[in-house]
Formats: C-alpha cells, sequence, structure tokens
DNA sequence: AATACGTGGTA
DNA sequence: TTACCAAGTAT
C-alpha cells in the first residue's frame, strides 16, 4: 500500500504562489490571444502556437482571424482556403487537423467548444498540453500544460540531468506539473506564468536568473547548470534528400499539383517533381530532353530552363531543390490533382514556404535581379 | 516508443 | 556557416 501520493511528495503551493505573482506583476498580458474568453480564438492560437514561436504567429493569426472570424466559418470554409492561410506556418498537418477540429466543435457541439480538457483532448490537433492550456485559459479548468516552455523551466529548477524528450522523463514531468497546479483561483496567471517565464526569463540561451521568482528554489542556478540544463536532444546526422521540381508555365500561369495529405508539405499544392531516379550528384542530372519528356503530358514543351538550385532544411533531413522553368505552348487537359495558377497571385496559393519563394521570383523576376 | 512533421531566428 | 530548436501531436 502506497505511504503517499506523487501528489502529496511533489505538491509545493508556494511554487504556484510565486509563479502567479510574477505573471500578475511581470508577465505577458497584451498578446492578441489573451484578455478573452473566446474559446475559438485561443484554440486557434494555441494551435498556431504548437513547436512555434509568438512573434511567428502574430501575422498569421492575424491574417487567420480576419479571414475566418468565427468557427463556423471555418468549418464552413473550403481546404484550400484553409491551407492557404496556413501556407509558411509549417507542420500542415496543424491546419487540416485545426478545419476537421472545427467542423467536429460544430457538428458534435454546436459551435461550442467543450470545456473538458478530457474532451477538448479528443478532438483531432489537440493533445493533452493544448487541451489543458484551452480549458485553462477559457473556462478556468485545473489542469496541466507540459509545453517546452514547463520542460526547460522544470528541467532547470528541479535539476533534471535527463532529456524531457524521453518517456519515463516526461512521464515525471507530467506528474509534477499535476502536483503543483494552484489550489484555488489563478489557473490563467499560473498557467501563462509558467509559459512567460520560459518565453522571457528560462530561455534557452542566458536565462535571467536575476529577476527569475523562481531563482532560489532553482536547482540550476544554485549548481551553476543552468547553461546545461534542460539536457539538449540527442543528436545525429541529418540525412540529404534531392528533387528536381518542374515549374511548367504557360501564359502567365504556373502549373501546381497537390501534394497527398500524408508526409512533406501533406495537403498544399507544390511543383510537380520529377519521379524517376535521380541521383544525389547534382552532376549526375538527368538530361533537358527526359525532362521535356516528363512534362510533355502537360503541353507541347518550348523551353526547358535550369534554375539555380535551392537547400531547404527540415528538421530532419536537408532537401537539395532543383528546379527547372519548363515552358509549354499548347497545353494539355489539366491532369486530375493539378491546377494551372496565375503567377501574379502566387502569394495567395497553399505552397509551402521555400516553393513560395521560389515561384514568387519566377513571377518577378526584375525584383531579385 | 521513437520518429515524422516546417520554418525562421539565434548563437 | 552550421546546428539547434520554439506555446506538441499523431502514428
Amino acid at each position: 500500500m502506497k505511504r503517499s501520493t506523487d501528489t502529496e511528495i511533489l505538491s509545493d503551493p508556494s511554487f504556484s504562489r510565486a509563479v502567479i505573482d510574477w505573471q500578475r506583476a511581470h508577465g505577458r498580458h497584451a498578446l492578441p490571444w489573451q484578455n478573452t474568453r473566446d474559446a475559438y480564438r485561443i484554440w486557434l492560437s494555441e494551435i498556431m502556437l504548437q513547436q512555434t514561436q509568438v512573434t511567428a504567429v502574430l501575422s498569421y493569426y492575424a491574417r487567420f482571424l480576419e479571414r475566418f472570424p468565427t468557427v463556423h466559418d471555418l468549418a464552413a470554409a473550403p481546404a484550400e482556403d484553409v491551407m492557404a492561410h496556413w501556407s509558411g506556418l509549417g507542420y500542415y498537418t496543424r491546419a487540416r487537423n485545426l478545419h476537421a477540429c472545427a467542423k467536429r466543435v460544430v457538428a458534435d457541439y454546436g459551435g461550442v467548444f467543450p470545456s473538458d480538457p478530457a474532451l477538448l483532448a479528443d478532438l483531432p490537433g489537440i493533445g493533452r498540453s493544448t487541451a489543458a492550456a484551452i480549458a485553462a485559459f477559457s473556462a478556468g479548468a485545473r489542469a496541466a500544460i507540459l509545453d517546452g516552455n514547463v520542460k526547460r523551466v522544470f528541467a532547470r529548477v528541479f535539476g533534471i540531468d535527463e532529456y524531457p524528450g524521453i518517456k519515463p522523463v516526461e512521464d515525471a514531468l507530467w506528474r509534477r506539473a499535476d502536483a503543483l497546479l494552484p489550489e484555488g483561483d489563478g489557473i490563467e496567471a499560473y498557467t501563462q506564468g509558467l509559459m512567460d517565464l520560459g518565453a522571457t526569463l528560462c530561455t534557452r540561451g542566458k536565462p535571467d536568473c536575476d529577476r527569475c521568482p523562481l531563482r532560489d528554489r532553482c536547482v540550476a542556478f544554485a549548481t551553476d547548470r543552468t547553461s546545461v540544463l534542460p539536457v539538449p536532444k540527442p543528436k545525429k546526422a541529418t540525412p540529404e534528400r534531392r528533387a528536381l521540381m518542374l515549374a511548367v508555365v504557360d501564359n502567365g500561369q504556373v502549373l501546381l499539383q497537390q501534394r497527398p495529405d500524408s508526409g512533406i508539405w501533406g495537403g498544399l499544392l507544390s511543383l510537380p517533381e520529377y519521379d524517376g531516379h535521380v541521383a544525389l550528384d547534382e552532376a549526375d542530372d538527368v538530361s533537358t530532353a527526359t525532362l521535356a519528356g516528363a512534362a510533355g503530358e502537360f503541353g507541347t514543351v518550348a523551353e526547358v530552363e535550369a534554375l539555380l538550385p535551392l537547400v531547404h532544411g527540415f528538421t530532419h533531413y536537408r532537401l537539395h531543390i532543383q528546379p527547372y522553368r519548363i515552358a509549354v505552348a499548347a497545353r494539355t487537359e489539366t491532369p486530375p490533382g493539378h491546377v494551372w495558377w496565375d503567377l501574379a497571385t502566387i502569394a495567395a496559393a497553399p505552397l509551402p514556404a521555400p516553393i513560395k519563394k521560389l515561384l514568387g521570383q519566377l513571377a518577378a523576376p526584375s525584383l531579385f535581379s
């Protein structure tokens, strides 16, 4: 029989007290998704902020809300419109899940987000931490978040000297997060305070320990280990991949192809790729004649021109892109899954960031010469 | 349980 | 310049 629970071992009301008091005096209070209990706006911000920093989200959040003011507007919108407004933000599964979630909220909950974290976590794109944040901010629900900020703060304060990404360590962090929750009011300030601490003081680089309300109880500070905690993710070599992309153009338009929902850039449009054997070695390119043959299904090829190669880095690999501009004269019938897009409006297309940039240069070469 | 999944800022 | 990684989730 257990003599005491983890909660009893790990609980410490002075911890949440310190975070709450600090947040109210020194935390952030004017972010666009704050000072509201509108679950739609809170949910949207939490999804956009997954693995993404505040500064990157701000402009997307404003444009998205302008186009989709309510969950009903979002649920009723075409997928392409949703993807277009996410274009450039990355992790596009988030956008497809966002759309699916909006439809679920309308169909199952009459357009009103549930306030129970367990119900929220059952919706697409909402995991345990995001569910807790939405429930706390929109309904004052007492639930623990465990995002990158909290992991970093906890790793330092409690001197956790193992990589937080592995299961047993993360499980222990969740137990702490649950146990340290404030008992009475203040879940909003507490939740926001943990995020604010991680984002403004307990940063990855040089943490500002002098201003930290947790300094006196911080193991990393006491043992001079703030620079080595949290333990970084074990590194492994990033693979290199290569793709030949076809910018088939005709009369001011470019041919785009829908990508499958799974895999990189899932659900976006992109350039069709030459999917024959592509060597990693740039010197071993396929011939112009081969590319012209491949593009023959789209029209009568008039010209093939190799464009400047580019390298795009992902978290888990590096992609070497060799683009070709292929002018066609007489289009065939547009193949299924493809669409001709005006280069003049390419900024509004649901494209991956590097492809949008590439096509922007193709549309207005003089601006980049 | 470990891996896939983007992009841009930072050191 | 290269490497790391930020308001995680899904599989």
